[in-house]
DNA sequence: AATAAATTTGAATAAATAATGACAAACAAC
DNA sequence: GTTGTTTGTCATTATTTATTCAAATTTATT
């Protein structure tokens, strides 16, 4: 099973330690460095399909590395860096990082974030359908995302902003099926804390919209012990 | 019934109970020490599943601790603070865990995200071939992982979710042969504590539905004194 | 063919999960 | 602010599924 490659540029031992470990429970290959110029050197030679690096390094800064990263490669790069501040006052330099997570940060938002990252350069990947602006049918339904509108037999619904991702989501993942925690992550954002029962109701009420008989759907299925599936 | 084992670090007596006794009502077994070193003996001891930790404790602080636990163990450990700047503080020292959360924080965000990160660790033994998203088929019968589907002769099957993991574990294994045990471990859980004759049950429920004569199997053979194996 | 061991089968019970309905909280528009 | 709408939570009910156990059957071995 080969993961996705991510190099990991910190010199804070227990910091890469902790965060290695826990791209690996996720699947990922990690690679470690700790000082700047090895760190470089190791990206050019694994060409990684994400780095995650920590802005104070010894031997070559951050910023630096990333600097030279971006002038050779163009996979995605996390600058880890102590405070706020400490990146204010770069950002104005325009280093070109994708994305800034500042100490300390949980494991679960480095996570979720490379999560994220990774997942649209993946090909099983779950449709960027906010971006996506495709229209959806599924006999009499059509969806438009774009448009943020959605018809039935021709006839427009009037959708709640919740309904309408929900069904965007599912549709323009036909046949896909859904856990709640994806559906969750997805929808409300990784850091939501919330009730995954929540996800039923909403699927409730988008039946009863979409099916001729919510109680005997043919569009959206349940599948017991998993979540759902948009069913064409 | 034995849930999940949670251990609390925290020397503020109040808040201690309070967390003690909100995370008891919700079933785990929970654990309290009141500084550092006793919470990171009893963290060795006991293997927790999960560790609430305060940031300021007496003897050893709870970044101390958490780097600690993260060298030796890899359970999920959730950091209380008092405010961001306590955290501040320490900002640039070792970081790692898994969440943090801020005081005062409310009883039913910790519950929260409790449940949620450990509803995500006990399923990856599940997610693991689910990620593994083909479609297998074998004569009349067809696998779509991802879907979660199966299709005899191409009309969908009706599968419970047990009968679905079994299946596909089989299936994405043809010809290798399972034991009882193998099985259990794979679907169930390494800590499952059951009678291995459930197997055979599922494998009958299987049998029922993919086979053409389920006392005359092709599909999923039995390996007497083994377990059992598919072949194609 | 008799015996022992393992598997299949059937049925009862326990457990888990989803659908539903009612309510409360959050949010937006006015 | 007040009103109305949307969203999220919770408890209840209904349904489905998992598990265990024991009897029947099959298979291997002597």
């Amino acid at each position: 099973m080969s993961g996705e490659k991510i190099l990991v540029i910190e010199d804070e031992e227990n910091i890469l330690e902790a965060v290695r470990y826990s791209l690996s429970q996720e699947g990922y290959d990690v690679y470690g460095a700790t000082d700047g110029e090895k760190g470089l050197a190791l990206a050019q030679q694994l060409k990684p399909d994400l780095v995650v690096l920590d802005v104070m390094l010894p031997r070559m800064d951050g910023f630096e590395v990333c600097r030279i990263l971006r002038r050779e490669m163009s996979m995605p790069v996390f600058m880890l860096s102590a405070r706020a501040e400490e990146i204010d006052k770069v950002v104005g330099l325009e280093i070109g990082a994708d994305d800034y997570i500042t100490k300390p940060f949980s494991m679960r938002e480095l996570l979720a974030r490379v999560r994220n990252s990774l997942r649209r350069s993946s090909s099983i990947a779950i449709d960027d359908f906010i971006r996506d602006s495709g229209v959806y049918t599924a006999g009499n339904l059509e969806v438009d995302v774009s448009a943020h509108l959605a018809r039935l037999d021709g006839v427009e619904l009037n959708m709640k902003p919740r309904e309408f991702q929900l069904l965007a989501l599912l549709i323009s993942n036909k046949r896909r099926a859904f856990t709640r925690d994806q559906i969750l992550e997805e929808l409300w954002g990784y850091d939501y804390i919330g009730d995954v029962r929540t996800i039923d109701v909403h699927v409730r009420w988008l039946r009863e919209k979409i099916e001729k008989n919510p109680a005997k759907p043919d569009k959206i299925k349940t599948i017991r012990g998993i979540g759902y599936r948009f069913d064409g």
